[in-house]
RNA sequence: GGCCUGGUGGCAGAGUGGUCAUGCAGCGGCCUGCAAAGCCGCGUACGCCGGUUCGAUUCCGACCCAGGCCUCCA
């Protein structure tokens, strides 16, 4: 089963092949840590994390970086606003990041390298680019001569006369022309700055990448990924950077871009001002509702936040969870479990987390009507397999339906003993009392299960199951 | 204005040159004291107009519409 990747390159799918199989590099562009991240910034963390475990299923050693900016005028802006040194906030924030980024199931990266932690290579890079005459200093700034690389534009598809023709930037009277972009620039004596050759200064935000990149993964690695509104003019500056810093070696081999967050229709952005902050996601939904909500698309194509799709992915899961529930007897010990091979196919689809999903669905239909005790133990270990490797169904089924949402408590003493008393009505047949403590329970939002096996409770959400 | 994506049934969302995506919601039935859960069954979906083809939602062209990038942005 091959992996396949749509290669922004080739804006094609093609068979993933690494330079070196024995060891595999991957950089994501991670978040500049001046506030708390949107849910539309989890995506590349979520889907590319997902594509890391795909990686170290086939790989032994993947090395897979994802950096965190922590200089920036954005961050610079935020600490004066709070009068407090830059650290303060960026250490806040990246520690607010990477706490709500597990939660949401996802795994740590290998390296977590800190721009300020590479200044040394920055202006390392930056003197090699002006040595190969690729850039050159004008007044405090380091720039990249454009005109020196002729494949600039490559990446996104644009030409050097389009970007001109529809620049609407001031054009620096320092740049020799007007494409150039900046690799360091001066800093004045309030802002953040480290010495260089060019005076106290700080990096531009390129050049970074390409500095961390290539310090920790090497000169050429196989997967480079990140936002789509990264392509330009983010990546397209770094493979400039990179190759010409690099003596024309291919930096990237494999671009992967993924779609954005929508919020009713437009992308979710700080400056639009149409985020939805995750850290406050988390305290009001379940981290898998949001986790779902986030794979339950192609991770290329747009995807809409809205109160119907996050029901909708709610309601899926409660499915999925009450087929686990009634499995509940069926013991599978983790060693046990396994990824079904149609489900991982379907993931080295180019990540097709959709068709993976509809794997899913069918065995969580499997498992139900499982009739033997080896088919229960077999559909239940397949989709704990599966779920494991997705990042879902990892919770106690019990449980997931007794969570409530934010604001909402439950005395579990105070429903069971209305559920003993309405058993005991039920049982002396007084329906009407039976009836009236379910309508009791049902405005705390717990809808009541009667079985064979007795009677059970669950927590729904207010608005679940609204098509 | 330039460059780039995409328009699939009530909603979400894959995919394909010629019987099935899938999920949610809805409807009918079974089950149930009634429900809930579950089970069974149900819906002439592929923006518009041409072209290629025995056959197009799928390929080609034009058009319309939406979104992204061109400025910080995942």
């Amino acid at each position: 089963m091959n992996l396949r990747l749509h290669n922004t390159l080739t804006r094609r799918v093609e068979d993933f092949v690494p330079l070196d199989p024995s060891r595999v590099t991957m950089y994501v562009c991670g978040p500049t840590v001046y506030d708390y991240i949107h849910i539309g910034n989890a995506r590349p963390a979520v889907v590319f994390g997902l594509l890391a475990r795909l990686l170290r299923r086939r790989y032994e050693n993947l090395v897979y970086a994802r950096n965190i900016t922590d200089v920036d005028d954005k961050i610079n802006a935020a600490a004066s606003a709070a009068g407090v040194p830059i650290s303060d906030i960026t250490v806040r924030f990246a520690g607010a990041y990477h706490e709500d980024i597990a939660r949401l199931g996802v795994d740590p990266p290998d390296l977590i390298p800190h721009a300020t932690e590479h200044m040394a290579e920055i202006i390392a890079m930056c003197e090699r680019l002006i040595a190969s005459g690729n850039a050159y200093a004008a007044e405090g700034h380091v720039l990249f001569d454009v005109s020196s690389y002729p494949d600039y534009g490559k990446l996104s598809g644009r030409s050097t006369e389009d970007m001109i023709a529809g620049a609407r930037v001031e054009v620096a009277p320092y740049k020799k022309n007007p494409a150039d972009f900046v690799l360091w620039k001066p800093s004045s004596g309030d802002l953040p700055g480290w010495p260089s050759p060019w005076g106290r200064g700080r990096p531009g935000w390129h050049i970074e990448c390409s500095a961390m990149a290539a310090t920790h993964l090497g000169e050429t690695i196989d997967i480079h990924a990140g936002g789509n509104d990264l392509m330009f003019p983010h990546h397209e500056n770094e493979v400039a950077q990179s190759t010409c810093a690099h003596g024309g070696k291919l930096f990237a081999r494999y671009w992967l871009h993924n779609g954005m967050l929508t919020f009713a229709g437009k992308k979710m952005s700080k400056s639009l001002g149409n985020v939805m902050v995750l850290h406050e996601l988390l305290g009001m939904y379940p981290a898998e509702v949001l986790r779902f909500l986030l794979l339950r698309a192609h991770y290329r194509q747009p995807l809409d936040w809205s109160d119907s799709t996050l029901a909708q992915a709610r309601a899926t899961l409660d499915g999925w969870y009450g087929v686990l529930r009634d499995l509940a007897e069926c013991s599978v010990d983790p060693t046990e479990e396994v990824v079904p091979q149609e489900f991982e196919e379907a993931l080295c689809d180019d990540i097709n987390t959709p068709a993976a999903f509809a794997v899913l669905a069918d065995l969580a239909s499997r498992a139900r009507k499982a009739s033997t005790e080896s088919e229960r133990h077999e559909t239940k270990a397949a989709l704990l397999g599966a779920g494991r490797l997705i990042g879902l169904l990892q919770q106690d089924p019990e449980s997931w339906f007794k969570q409530t949402g934010s604001g909402d408590s439950i005395d579990p003493a105070w429903v069971s003993a209305l559920l003993e008393e309405r058993i005991a009505a039920r049982s002396s047949r007084n329906f009407a009392r039976a009836d009236e403590i379910r309508d009791e329970l049902a405005k705390k939002h717990i809808v009541i299960e009667d079985s064979a096996q007795g009677s059970r409770w669950k927590v729904v959400q207010p608005g679940e199951a609204t098509g």
